[in-house]
Order: C-alpha cells, then structure tokens, then sequence
DNA sequence: AGTGTAAGTAAACGAGCGTTTACATAGTGA
DNA sequence: TCACTATGTAAACGCTCGTTTACTTACACT
C-alpha cells in the first residue's frame, strides 16, 4: 500500500511524529476543544496515553502542533507590490499543507487554548508582519490584517451564508485583494 | 434591596424569564460549548433541571436566548449616509444591552450551535441586511459586512493584540467606519 | 380546612473527557 | 542466552457535563 519507511517496530521519534502529525491534522479541522486526545491517538494509530507521556498533556501538544505549523515566512515572504493577489491566493487555493493561521484563530475562541495562541499569534505572527510593513502606523496596519484574515477565514469555514458555494465569489475576491493590498500600499 | 416586582414565590413564567436572562448574559460572556446549564441557573437562581423541563435542554435555550436578543433593527435602521460612524458606534460603545451578533458568531464556530446559529444569521441578520442594502451585488456586500464585523468583533474580544488598550484606536476605527460606509455607498 | 396539582428541589444517572497506573512486550548489550 | 530497559497497551480513575427521576412544597379551588 503505502511506501511507508521502514525500520524497528518501536520508535518513540517516529510514533512522536505520528502524534503531531494526526494533531496537526484534527485540530484544524475541528479546533482544539473539539477534539480529543482519542481522536489524535486513534488516527496516528497509537494508545492514548502517550499524549501525556510524550507531549505533556493535550495542551502542550496542541502547542507543540501549532509552533511545529508556523512557518516564519507566513505572509513577509511575498513582494509588495502583488501583496494583494498574492495572499487571497495563499489563503483561497489551499496548497495542501496545514495552514496554521485559523488554527491560531479558532483556538483563540477557546478559554483553555486563548494563552497559548495568543501568544504565538503574537510572537511568530503579529509582530513579524508588524516589522515587515514598518512605519508609523505599522500597528494599526497589522491589526487590519488581522481582522480581514479572521473575517475571511471564520466567514469562509464557519458560516459560509454565501458567496462560497466551491469557490469564493469572484467579486468577493477583488475585495479581498483589494483590502490587503491597501494595508501594504502608502 | 431592589425594587423587585412582587407577587406569589412560585411563579412559572417569571422563572423561566430569569433563565432566559441569565442565559443571554452567560451565553454572551463565554460562548455556547464553555457556559454550563449550571452556570445559568446558578445566576437565575434556580435548579439546573428547570432548563431541561421549561426549554427543552441546553441548545433550545440557547436558541430561546437568541431569538429574544436578536432585535430586528440591528442595523437597517440606520441612516445610510452615515452608515460607518453609527454601525462603529452602535458596536463600539456598548450601550448596555447585549449585543447579539458576537453571541451568534462564537456559537458560529461551535459544532453543536453550529446550525441554529447559521440559521438564526442568515434569516434574522443577513437576509434583512441584504434586502436593505438593495442592488446587484447585495450579497456580496451583506458578506462583506459579515467579514469586517466578523474580523472586529473576535479581534476585539478575543484576542487583542494591539491597538484595543481599553478604547479602540482612532485611526483603526476611521478605517472600520470607511469599511462600513464603503459596503452601503455605490 | 383540606385536597389536588403545579412548581421547584435534591440526588443520582450515564456518558465522555484527559490522565494515571499497572502491566505486557520488543529490542539491546553483557 | 539472559536480564534490563525503553516502548507501548489496557484498564481504570476522577471529574464534569446535560439530563432524568423521585420527592417535597407552595398555591388554588371547593
């Protein structure tokens, strides 16, 4: 069936990874109090205990899955000038990998999870993107990132009234790209 | 102590208005999955089995919260000249009341509420809204509407990064008037 | 005044959760 | 080959939740 790498039977590392890698997969599609500590173990075909022995608790994992999905070039990685365009097509044409930004944004819905998100949405997001855009209202510009992206993707995943049935509405994609671009633009 | 209205100590309907109540201000402080039936009937006063017998359990109170809290000139009431400034306003300064759309959008993102609060949204915020705004693209306008609203309100008040140091930065909310004002005008 | 019914309470039920504990087993080095 | 340790499992614990059941109490009516 599957090319699956070969080796020992017992591998803490790789059934560690197993772990995070089911984590990073159920908590996005359901947020992190909706899932559960069975649901990861099931998926990565382990017993469930080894979440709190190998991470700490459920917690610590759903930590060690959103900082192991940050990547740090998130966004600041893309030219300017197309900034618009560009990320609409980051955020709309999923490519596949786990986008860890409404993971962030559910999470931080959650009372349990609020600190933990909080603070990396901080640290590996605001802030970068903060330095990035830089001048003088660099703040105020990253603030209505943040508040078109959780729009976008709570509107787009959550309560998709219209306007989303398959794809986005292209008009609704002109706004969007248009409203980015603008916090990017003078 | 307080003027409270007098009549006999066993009173039905007053019961289940003071669960009705106590329900649209938990439910608003915490989100439907994280306030217990416990919670509520502690602050009515009551026994946590009346939920169950007077609303049917926890989802159809919620549901009854909401119905009661969602007024229906949420904001089609407003002038639409001056539309930005009076919807920030209106959501910005709190004027006392609970305000039902953040209760909405949280339950939103919660698997249970999910769909009497879709229903509730669509019927009783975004069809209203959409009918007011009028013309060819009214829904993707309505949309727009719930993504900037969406976007303000969870940012707000869930994860605050900057700029919301008690009140709202001015020149975050000059930009969130031109939102709102730019979805009504032509 | 006494009785029937509506209103309310107390307590327990059953299910699901994260986590811990006790035990089984596979791999490794002497 | 044999014990030792790392790895994994099974089962149960303790807790919280929404809900149900059995019971008590206050009010209305004759």
């Amino acid at each position: 069936m599957t090319a699956t790498i070969e080796g020992p039977a017992r591998d803490a590392q790789r059934t560690q990874q197993a772990i995070l890698d089911a984590a990073q997969q159920i908590f996005a599609e359901k947020g992190f109090a909706a899932t559960t500590v069975r649901d990861i173990t099931a998926r990565a075909g382990v017993n469930p205990s080894l979440v709190s022995r190998y991470f700490g608790g459920k917690l610590k994992l759903f930590e060690a899955a959103l900082d192991a999905a940050l990547d740090a070039r998130l966004m600041t990685d893309l030219p300017k000038p197309d900034f618009g365009k560009r990320i609409v097509a980051r955020f709309a044409d999923e490519d596949g990998r786990v986008s860890p930004l409404p993971m962030l944004f559910r999470a931080a819905a959650d009372a349990e999870a609020r600190e933990v998100a909080q603070h990396l949405l901080r640290e590996r997001v605001f802030e970068p993107l903060e330095r990035w855009i830089g001048g003088a209202d660099a703040a105020v510009r990253a603030a209505r990132f943040m508040m078109v992206s959780l729009g976008f993707f709570t509107y787009r995943d959550q309560l998709p009234l219209r306007a989303f049935a398959g794809a986005i509405d292209p008009d609704l994609r002109r706004w969007l790209e248009a409203e980015f671009q603008a916090i990017v633009d003078d």
